[in-house]
DNA sequence: TATTGTTATACTCTATAACTATA
DNA sequence: TATAGTTATAGAGTATAACAATA
């Protein structure tokens, strides 16, 4: 039982973590003129390179909707551009504005002047337990696709 | 350098485990006819007891439009009932039905059940070192309202 | 025939503003 | 005058289905 106590609060400091990270991401990119979705959109634009809409739609796992959707806001917005495809004159190709491009690079110095800030401080024992332990917790939740309401169909 | 490497690890398995952990409980709640934003409510409402939609607006940081809505979801779905509220006539207290009192009974014993899961074969240094990595990290995030976007304003 | 991206339509969550009933 | 909750309106993200252009 006090086994279980010491459990339930390391899941409640996890999804503590996750609601305050959440929240200040998305403050954050609400600053840059972002929501997390176009965001996310931008990230992977910036890990592949130019892209069609099919590609974006299978990377973020949504609907070519929803990405005609993303698409036309960071357009109207500036980030990125439509191309025709070189070579399939069905596809568009989603290409950064340069504007786009220096906000994708700035998230990723971002990200990692984050992780510096988080952790600077933190001693090696200890940046180490906490990444094992994540390791461990994401290593189960991906074996076993346990779910949180496990226990909730009586 | 090596130590960015680390850090930079580290924060992206937190992230990552916000992604799996967010889409996993919300697959959960969608088998019990629930949203993330309607077991919210219900989450409030199972510890609070029976409440205006005054406190709930407060307890959820939304709108008292938003909650309008999501009661409106939560009575044509049967998890909750709007009653009179016996001193104020202007108010209304929001009240499980049965169905929602089971549900949100469940979703706390599922919360725990889903942490012995995840934690239980966890030793006990290892737990211990998860959770004062995560205390460490909340603490920083509370105290400095750092952002992950915080380099990224060039 | 199959694929790419669009238009059409709809649902959920969210917000502000105007309004009604009550305090 | 202030508060509780609604209606009105709007915008973001998400989905499916029908369709046009192209492969």
């Amino acid at each position: 039982m006090a086994d279980q106590t010491r459990q339930t609060q390391a899941l409640g400091r996890i999804l503590e973590l996750v609601v305050v990270l959440s929240e200040d991401m998305t403050r954050g990119l609400e600053r840059l003129g972002l929501t997390d979705s176009r965001a996310h959109l931008l990230w992977e634009l910036h890990h592949r390179g130019p892209s069609t809409q099919r590609t974006l739609a299978d990377a973020l796992h949504v609907s070519a909707r929803n990405i005609t959707g993303l698409v036309d806001a960071l357009v109207a917005t500036g980030f990125v551009t439509r191309e025709p495809h070189p070579t399939d004159r069905r596809a568009t190709l989603v290409s950064f504005t340069e504007h786009g491009a220096a906000t994708a690079a700035a998230l990723e110095r971002g990200q990692h002047e984050f992780a510096r800030i988080l952790f600077e401080e933190m001693p090696d024992h200890r940046l180490d337990g906490l990444v094992e332990g994540l390791n461990e917790v994401l290593d189960r939740l991906r074996k076993h696709g346990v779910s949180i309401e496990s226990g909730a169909d009586q």
